[in-house]
DNA sequence: CCCTGTGTCCGAAACGTTTCCAAAGCAATC
DNA sequence: GATTGCTTTGGAAACGTTTCGGACACAGGG
């Protein structure tokens, strides 16, 4: 920058100025400066830019789980889109998946000094990003020990659409199960609970599966279990897109297929064998809303309380859901 | 870093020595300062750190197409694991799909002084990257105007495999769909060229079919014109694992079912009613391996000419490819 | 002619590090 | 006791930007 400045005949201030909107320059001026930039091929160090006092940088940090798994990669793809629209980059954190690594990967972008994070939060207290003074959007999930924004999914309500469409079927024994993270999995839960309350049913507890990890593999080894038992069930709500892929792995070995409701959509749900009946939302959506929120935030546009956004929920029929009890 | 010093008696350089592996300090004196930056909560600023000449910030960009895509959300997240092993950040561009969009966040990328870029490129021409003094690998295909690291997958010993194996079926007329991403695309059909020499056939043109967009849609149609025509092909090469999607959707109103092979394995590949056959190669091995070498650019470790790098790809029978001629 | 206001421009200060040079302390050698 | 060399420490300079107070020029009003 002093070069162009010295190249154009200028000050530093005059060059800044053009830099960024460039008001209080007079025109003569100002396209002598830019035709140094261009000559120079000068380029704004975005480093030296954030270290002035209260700037920060104009990226995003975005902390989430498995980018394989095509719900996360949804929502980076939405914040990335958003992002880059205000001319923002996205910052990726490393996730080690253990809370202690989230913790770490957090506190390193915050030594990056971003201008916002935005973050699936694995269970764990994340007390300690209340100081910090950066705004911090959730994203599918609260935190714990901190009030900030969070924009998710009515999980309870899309278990409920997930159960009750069960019932309607006439199914009296309806499985759930449950990857486990822990919140949106209880929620969803609870609308299991609940679907079955407003049909009158008694729920058996022991169909309310608890997986050990919200892999396919573990989904599979548990419906296979679960389809041996004396009295199986005979439909099944699979609590994540990740758990239906075991479940539908494990049917494949089963006589009496009973009907599955999957949690999420997923690519191909459509061309299985039998098509897979789903509760789905705007997962694209919920990205954006989250990028926006954190860039008014960061921006300080919005100025308001934390705010709790809460995304629809939708039952898409294929057919896998309206199997009839056998 | 300033308070710290201040609270521990001590100056800034020891500060400094202590925050980054501390050699030449007394362990005494070194014990001091870290009670110090614990009791004040101090962290780094990775910002300022990155100022000083000749340093980089400790992040790598990555500049690549849509994450929604399982390849592209693949090789992200084994860059990110290599990277957050050796303690970097990943920056995602925000890419708009054109080549001018695309070369706007590499210069934006760059201003913010990562320490190198990952980049599955777009067409056009790259040269502008030469003169940046900064390390740069391609991933996936290489990049025209500049002579860097190239890490890929053999697409053109993939296309072979493919074709050969249905032309080991016996099918005379094998079609190959193609997405128009012009550099892998070509390789591929460059190997079911071969393919077909080899086996001492001729490639009837009129089965080598460009898509005018590489998505499921476009595929689809295409398919279905083709399987419409008098004379359709027996075997089909999808170019791509979204071809793939768009083909298998279009062969579900078809009677006669011709064999059909993918490019790049996919989710649920072995669950369609009839499993899919593909010639696949290890993504994230591709995605580890150019981080890898990035990183290794970028620390100077890795001092050699420009590398080419090029990982196998197998055929993994499922069905699909081994249906006979009809 | 002086004063004031406005529009433009200049350049020093500040941001939080790292690096480098110099200084200080200490032990060993002469 | 002086000299030398090594280890440890202190602090200034530098990085490239933005911001801010002030300077300068010019116009208009008194």
């Amino acid at each position: 920058m002093i070069d162009v400045a010295k190249r154009a005949g200028v000050g530093l201030g005059t060059v800044s100025r053009v830099v960024n909107g460039g008001a209080g320059v007079r025109e003569e001026t100002a396209s002598r400066v830019r035709a140094a930039i261009n000559e120079l091929g000068f380029q704004r160090n975005e480093v030296a830019r954030a270290l002035r006092p209260g700037k920060k940088s104009s990226s995003l940090a975005l902390v989430l789980g498995d980018l394989t798994n095509p719900f996360y990669a949804t929502i980076a793809k939405a914040a990335l889109e958003v992002a880059g629209q205000d001319g923002f980059a996205v910052v990726l954190g490393s996730v080690d998946e253990d809370p202690e690594g989230e913790r770490r990967a957090i506190q390193e972008l915050i030594g990056r000094q971003v201008a916002g994070l935005m973050i699936v939060p694995d269970q764990g207290d994340h007390s300690f990003l209340a100081g910090a003074g950066i705004p911090v959007v959730f994203v599918d999930r609260p935190a714990h020990g901190i009030d900030a924004d969070i924009v998710m999914v009515d999980n309870e309500g899309g278990g409920r659409l997930a159960t009750e469409h069960l019932l309607a079927q006439g199914h009296q024994r309806v499985a759930i199960l449950l990857a486990p993270s822990y919140y949106t999995t209880g929620r969803r839960l609870r609308g299991y609970r609940r679907a079955h309350r407003g049909a009158g049913l008694e729920v058996d507890e022991s169909l309310v599966v608890q997986l050990p990890e919200g892999t396919a593999e573990a989904a599979e080894k548990a419906t296979r279990e679960l389809m041996h038992r004396p009295d199986p069930p005979t439909g099944l709500f699979a609590s994540t897109n990740f758990v239906a892929e075991g479940v539908l792995r494990a049917l494949r070995e089963v006589n009496k297929q009973p009907a599955v409701v999957g949690f999420d959509d997923f690519r191909m749900a459509d061309m299985l064998p039998t098509p897979v009946t789903v509760v789905a939302s705007d997962t694209a959506e919920l990205g954006r809303i989250a990028a926006r929120l954190l860039l008014d935030r960061a921006a300080g546009t919005d100025t308001r309380g934390p705010q709790r956004i809460t995304l629809p929920c939708a039952l898409i029929q294929r057919g896998s859901g309206e199997r009839p009890p056998t």
